[in-house]
Parts: C-alpha cells; structure tokens; sequence
DNA sequence: TATGCATATGATTGCGCTGTCATGTTGTGT
DNA sequence: ACACAACATGACAGCGCAATCATATGCATA
C-alpha cells in the first residue's frame, strides 16, 4: 500500500529510527547519513502518518481554531488565512471549531473536539477569548491555548492583539485635527473586548481635545451593517443637531452608517466623515472607501500559530514573553473629509 | 491520564472489542451490554482517540475542503461552515486546505497533506473541481472526492450543485417579464464552470424572447466588486444607449453595478435593475438590497459530506446515486422594479 | 595506553484502537 | 431431540511511528 518508515530505513540502509531522527530534526544524525535518508524518502515519495506519529508520540500536529462567528466574517476569514499559512509552514494542519457562546451544548461539542484529535493547541477568538468558563476548562486539561484580542487579564495567557484603545486614539485624533468638533460613535458587541477599548480611545481623544461627547452622540451596534444604518439614522436624523463624523466600531457598521447617510441625503464625505475599524475586504472597495485601522489578522493568527508550536511556551505556559502586541496601521481613504464650515 | 477503551471495558466488564463494537455501532451486541457500556462511556467521560482509530481502522474521521480563494469570500465560508456543521453531525472533522490554481507547488502541498492526514474524503469547491489535473491525481491515489459546483463533466463523479442555467434563466426571464428588453450582463472568472452556465441561461431566456443582445451588451468580469463597477461604467456610459436593466454574475459584482449607477447618478430599481447572483450575506444589507438567486451552499456542502462519508459511495465512486442537484430560489428584493418607459 | 565524554545508531516496546478469527450461546425448523 | 444457523463475545495481532534504553564509535585528555 503506502510507505512507511520501515520502507525507507530498508531502503536507506539505516534503521527506522534514525530515519525518524532525521524527520523529527533531531540531532545526532551524521550528515551524510541525513543527506542519503533525506533523498529516500524524496525517491519513495514517502510522506508520514500523521495518526501513528501523533499516537506513538506527544504530538498531533493539529491546531484548533475556534470561532463565534455565525456569518464567518471577513474578520474570522482573515484569522483563518493566516492560521493555516503558518500551519502549513511548520508541517501542522488547522482543524476549525465554530462555538456558538450562546449554547452550552456547544461549548460542550468543542471539548470533545479536543480530546477526539488531542489537539495541540488552540486559538481563541473574540468572543471565546473572554469566556472564563471556557479559559478555565481548557486550562483544567492543559491545552496550550492562545487568544487573539482578548482586550483583557493580559498576564492570564499567551494573546496576540493590537493596541486597539490606541488606535482608536489615533483614529479620533486624525478627525479632530481635520477640524471635527462633533463626532458620534457606534459601537460594537459589548461582549467584545475590543467594545470597551475603542470606546475607551475614542473618549481619551475626544476628552484630551477639550471635546464635550453628549451621551446621544454614543449609540449601541453590533457590528454588523444594519446596527451602523440604525445608528446613523438617529444620530444624522435631527438636521439641526447632528455630528460631522462618525467613528463606527468596524467597517461593516461603517458602511451602514455611509448608507443612513445616502438615505438622508447626507454627502460622503462632504457633509459627513466616517470612518471604521479593522480593514475589511469591503472597505476598500465601497465607495467611498472607508478611512479605517488596519489590523494585521494574518499576521495576528499566524503568531498565534507560532506561539502554540513552541516547545518553550508548551513548557511554560505563564511566560510573559508570549504577549505579542502588532502594529496596526490607519488607512486613510475617501469616506474622510475636513469638517464643513 | 486520559481514559482509554480499556479502561471503559474493565469498568463495564467487557472486552475492549465490544465496547468497540459499541462505538462503531456494529451488530452483534445485545441491548443490555450496549447500554451498560454506554453508561460507562458517559460515566468515565471516555472520548476515543481518533489517531489510534484512524491507525488501526481505515478511516481518518478527517474530510479536506479544498479551496481556491485567497479572499475567501462569502461563497467559501458558507461551504465550510455547512461542511463543518455536517461533519459534527456525523463525529468528522473537517480540514480546511486552500490551493492556489496558479501555484503548482500549492497542488502539491495539497496532496502532501492528503497522504499526511490520510484523509478520508475531499470536497473540491470551483475552479479546483474544474482542474484535469489535480482530479487526476486524487482519483490515482483513491480518494474519493465530491465537486461542489463543477457544471462539467456530470458523469465523471460525484457531485453538489444547482442547476445554474435554469437558474439563470429564470432571473433573466423575471427581468424580461417586467418590460425589460435591454438587458447588460456582467461575466464571471472564466475558469469557474458557473460563467458559462449563466451567461448561457441567460442568452436562452434572451433568445426565447425574441430579444436581441449586442455583443457590447456582455461584458468581462471576475466576480468581484471593481469588475462589476467597470462593467458597470462601459454599459452605463452612454446616456443616449444604456441597459435597462443589469444582470451581474454575483452579488459582488452586482454591488459594483449599483456603484457604478450611483455615480453616474441613475437611480436603482427607478431607472436601472440590478440582479446578483448567490445571495452573498453583503446582497441582504446594502441599500438597495438585490435581488438574486440563493444557493443553499451550506446544504450542499452538506450534502458532500454525506457522500463522502457513505459507505456505499466508498464501496462504488462511480454510482450515478451521487449527483445531487440541490433547488435554487429567487430571491426578490429592491434592486428590481418595472422597466422605464 | 587508558579513561572519559560527546556523538551516532539500533533493538525493543507500546501508544489506543480495530480487524480477524476462534469460541461460545442462543434460537429455529424438522 | 438434533442439526444448523444466527447471534454474541473475547483473544490476539498489528497499524506506523516515537520514546527509552542499550550499544557502538570517534576523539580529546590525563
């Protein structure tokens, strides 16, 4: 049927353990002797199974990834890109998890996920990241783990995320220096660590400038397109009264913000700056495009990656040195204009 | 450490063998022992190890998701979170394998990580499906393997699809029903068997009517959102001899129309109708929201799984059985309305 | 030359499960 | 009552690999 290892040492003239050295780069292995068991297996085109490796040994090449993402956003689709890139670089496989944080059952299907393929690690997504009782079960049976943006508990666990309070700053302060004295804002999944965090810089900001925020100015969201256009709609409805730029949690309610706006009439960005968060596909290619805060997901999932591979963090899970914070980047765009006198 | 079928059998007093009869679901275990053993697996909280399983049995339990899409759109996600959610069903994983068409090395990359995982089935979603090549080399090494979507080929293997000319031709006919006569198109990635399929569904409604196409009337286009706004801009240009009415390859591209038309100041439905394709998530929320034909992606790539993991698709990959052609639905919604007189 | 240590390799065992086959243990028809 | 099936269970081997330990080589130092 198919090679195994045994195939390859036979035919190497070495045994089956030093061609399992040479795979698992381990040292002890005389060049020479490498270099011929390498260009076996290249000749038998032998390729290792991974079932047997991950039984006879500690490992199963496997990542998790879990998700709360119903509609698997653009956000979770970024993830999972640069995920299994990384995966594949360092000859492991993603297996995806969707969780629906709303379901125990579901919380339930994911554990049995784990002990079915012993993962080797896992990552965990907003909102799973912030669930204690999740964090704490997974940590009860030792799995490595990693949570992107977590937002919160930063000395907990190993976590990739961005500087989302300061990029909010920025973002608020690029508005404010174009002349913005009113800015309303639309939230987002107030279960998402990063609710809080860009809320948090979009006041600093806003507070640092002398700027008054009226509670009005602040209108809930989800996120999703429809939460930006109902917010918008409240927010733009009063002609009398209404802000010259609105900061909108992500780019999805962003564009639902930018469609309120072409509903009322309201020019983009002539009358009206908006801007959004994350950098999603469809910002930059809705018109106008939307001025937003680039989040390097790929890169924040393949780090993840990285960390969950590492035979240091597998040793010692409290490392602080396993806290990456990535840049993030503004990205200015045409859904931004100076405030109309 | 972790509870094995041994201890399970011990604990229940039975041989390990028919507590693996009882996991697998075999005959030949009396109700009585079965429930016993049940009871035990529940008590002991036994989950079984899939590398022992896949190493000592055939199967993996693992279902690859073959995808060519480096954005991955809507279209992907809502295969893989139907594949996934079929695949717990039925206590299989799924892995997710993107491959870049262009990049020979990526093919291989993936049949290195088909042998890796000994995967048991693979689902091969548009242009992959299409490619001699790579169904070549899946169908040398034995893997069975569904297309999702292949619009060629019926009878070479199992396959998931809507009839997209029927489909086609229905959305075209419901534009001609409303007055339309000018009717632009805008085209899809030629490699994607779906092109040539709705451009042939709508020529024949077309043609059935008696209504004349010009060839200026098709224009290019890759299924995302600039091709649709470029489409858009050459069909919409001249005031003096424009389209009616606008039918777009995809939702994406649909959007570019609408944008297109925005610009160019022709309102829509009033002046100009638009029709996408897919029922993209994006399709429901943007203003207008567009009228489309919805593809019950996550039922087919449901229903690829089933397949894949039928023993009688197993036993005989040639069985005309597996051809399962799913129904489609026109979605109607504000993108449309009655042609200017 | 003898001693030690770093380097290099192989023999053996077992991971947890399922396949095969042997062995019981009931039921059914005559 | 007997043969013979259908049913029900267990003993045992082995899947392909890595971990462990034992065993060989070199090569410098005393």
């Amino acid at each position: 049927m198919n090679v195994t290892i045994k195939d390859v040492a036979e035919a190497a003239g070495v045994s089956p353990k030093t061609v399992s050295r040479v795979l698992n780069g381990e040292a002890y292995v005389r060049p020479s002797v490498k270099e011929v068991v390498l260009e076996t297996i290249n000749r038998l085109g032998y390729k290792p199974n991974m079932a047997a490796r991950s039984l006879a040994g500690a490992r199963s090449y496997l990542i998790g990834l879990a998700v709360d993402d119903p509609t698997w956003s653009a956000y979770a689709a970024g993830l999972q890109l640069g995920a299994i890139k990384k995966c594949r670089e360092r000859n492991y496989h993603l297996v995806v998890e969707p969780v629906d944080t709303n379901q125990a059952e579901s919380e339930e299907a994911l554990m049995r996920a784990i002990a079915h393929l012993r993962l080797d690690g896992i990552i965990l997504v907003p909102p799973l990241c912030t669930s204690d009782s999740l964090l704490d079960r997974i940590e009860a049976i030792g799995l490595p783990y990693v949570r992107v943006a977590p937002g919160q508990q930063p000395e907990r666990s190993a976590l990739v995320e961005i500087d989302e309070r300061q990029a909010a700053f920025d973002l608020t302060c690029h508005l404010i220096s174009l002349g913005h004295r009113d800015i309303g804002f639309i939230q987002g999944i107030e279960q998402h660590a990063a609710t809080p965090l860009r809320r948090a810089g979009f006041l600093d900001a806003m507070h640092q400038a002398g700027l008054p925020v009226k509670p009005s100015r602040i209108q809930p969201g989800d996120f999703n397109f429809h939460s930006g256009l109902e917010g918008g709609e409240i927010l733009l409805g009063d002609a009398q009264d209404r802000p010259t730029a609105i900061f909108a949690s992500n780019d999805d309610s962003a564009m639902g913000v930018i469609a309120a706006a072409s509903r009322l009439g309201i020019p983009v960005p002539q009358a009206l700056s908006v801007v959004g968060f994350d950098d999603a596909p469809a910002a930059r290619i809705v018109w106008p495009d939307i001025t937003t805060v680039r989040q390097p997901l790929g890169d924040m999932a393949g780090a993840a990656v990285e960390i969950l591979v590492d035979p240091r963090y597998r040793a010692n899970m409290q490392d602080v040195a396993f806290r990456r914070v990535l840049p993030y980047e503004i990205i200015h765009r045409g859904s931004v204009g100076p405030c109309p006198t």
